[in-house]
DNA sequence: ATTAGTTCTAGTCAACATGACTTTAACTAA
DNA sequence: TTAGTTAAAGTCATGTTGACTAGAACTAAT
């Protein structure tokens, strides 16, 4: 049976590895309807554990950069991108989270904005899915994903954060579809609306889109930064 | 200038050292008003760096224990007490934390009850300071305290928390005094009574607090769990 | 040009929550 | 017995929220 137990008492006196990983959110439409919905890139992995199943962008951390610098790395180095909002979302240390050493895992979510989201990086190995439709993933990734999901429909119930999704000019319908997708429910547009106007962060611009097939709405603007953590506080 | 040139270069490529901190909270009874106020327990560093001066409870991550284990355990050693709510608070990474090596701080926030607070252990090396009265702490520990009551302050605000600062068995009045003692700030007895009541996680019990010097308070009851992490989710 | 259809925008109304305040009940100590 | 204090319950004005109505502004079809 112990074929190998060398190896098992060197991983049990070894201390616990560090990596980071990020989940990275961003509003593409989707095939059917249309409508903005939640995706996210995911990396196929290359060797085992897992291997050839689907995971979390992450590595490990370089010994010159903070958690967050190692965070935008990572999502640079997988899509390309830039994130507009990025954020600790948890430390998961389960004993055992991989099969072959214990790993420690800050992760860290992230949105971007769907104008840069459309032309991000795509390859063999790196893949955007459907935040609602994701197979099964690698390690505990599944429950990352779930837990950064529940983070996100929290913050977006309180804190101006569903503009991170936007681009820099939107309308109002806009960001109700952002709120709608990512709640998963229908708002009254009315109330809504009111809703939206009450914060002062948005800034309301003389522009209008034009070229809709009805009545063409105005252009707002968000001027609220990102809160991140105990540096700048923002909703818990 | 360079004295210890190699031993720099090997921190450099060393991996970042991972540690487990805990902010412990708990009630105690101010010496002048007796009114209760927030306390908790550092311990006095015995070597370099910062040797001598107060810091967080805290030590390395076994191989064989969970994040929330090895706060458990930090939390026993040094107070010999257990935690009645366990939470992890954030993962502290920035380069410059600690002079002499990269170290990558886990920290978790507990509460734990007045009556067990009281007879915690406390030694030449351990002592309870209140929370709004500490020194110069080594490391960042001072802005890690701040993070902590920002976050106790929040979840006070929305969640059901401040019960785990209690016993079992509570008068109105002690929780609203313990709502008063961390928001830092009076409340309307009245309001604040309609308030309670509305949560349907507070018991009223039958029994009266006897021995005051006016008209007894009913004694109530919390039957609500801890709200911990991505497995058991509460209030953001 | 007119009309129908759709969305944007503004407003009303009731239900509910919240803060300031008043009143009564229940107990202790003088 | 009375004064003093806290517990407990209720009142009132204000603000917020969800459901709903209605007009304004535009496009596309007739």
């Amino acid at each position: 049976m112990n074929t190998n137990s060398a190896n098992v008492a060197e991983r049990r006196l070894a201390p616990p590895s560090l990596a980071i990983s990020t989940v990275i959110f961003a509003l593409r439409p989707s095939e059917k309807s249309g409508r903005p919905t939640l995706w996210l890139p995911l990396v196929r992995r290359i060797r085992e554990p897992y291997k050839d199943m689907w995971a979390l962008p992450g590595g490990p951390l370089a010994h010159d950069e903070s958690l967050q610098d190692a965070a935008s790395r990572n999502l640079r180095e997988t899509t390309g991108l830039a994130p507009h909002y990025l954020e600790q979302l948890y430390a998961f240390g389960g004993l055992h989270r991989s099969p072959t050493q214990r790993v420690v895992s800050i992760v860290y979510w992230a949105l971007v904005q769907p104008t840069e989201a459309a032309l991000a990086d795509e390859s063999e190995n790196v893949r955007w899915f459907r935040a609602d439709r994701l197979g099964e993933l690698a390690f505990d990734h599944n429950a990352i994903v779930d837990y950064a999901l529940w983070r996100l429909r929290n913050k977006m119930a309180y804190g101006s954060i569903a503009y991170h999704l936007l681009g820099e000019f939107f309308t109002l319908a806009q960001v109700r579809e952002v709120y709608e997708a990512v709640l998963d429910r229908q708002l009254d547009p009315a109330n809504f609306r009111r809703h939206v106007k009450a914060t002062p962060e948005i800034e309301e611009t003389g522009e209008y889109l034009q070229g809709g097939k009805h009545r063409p709405p105005r252009l707002y603007r968000f001027t609220g930064t990102p809160g991140l953590g105990p540096d700048n506080r923002s909703t818990p």
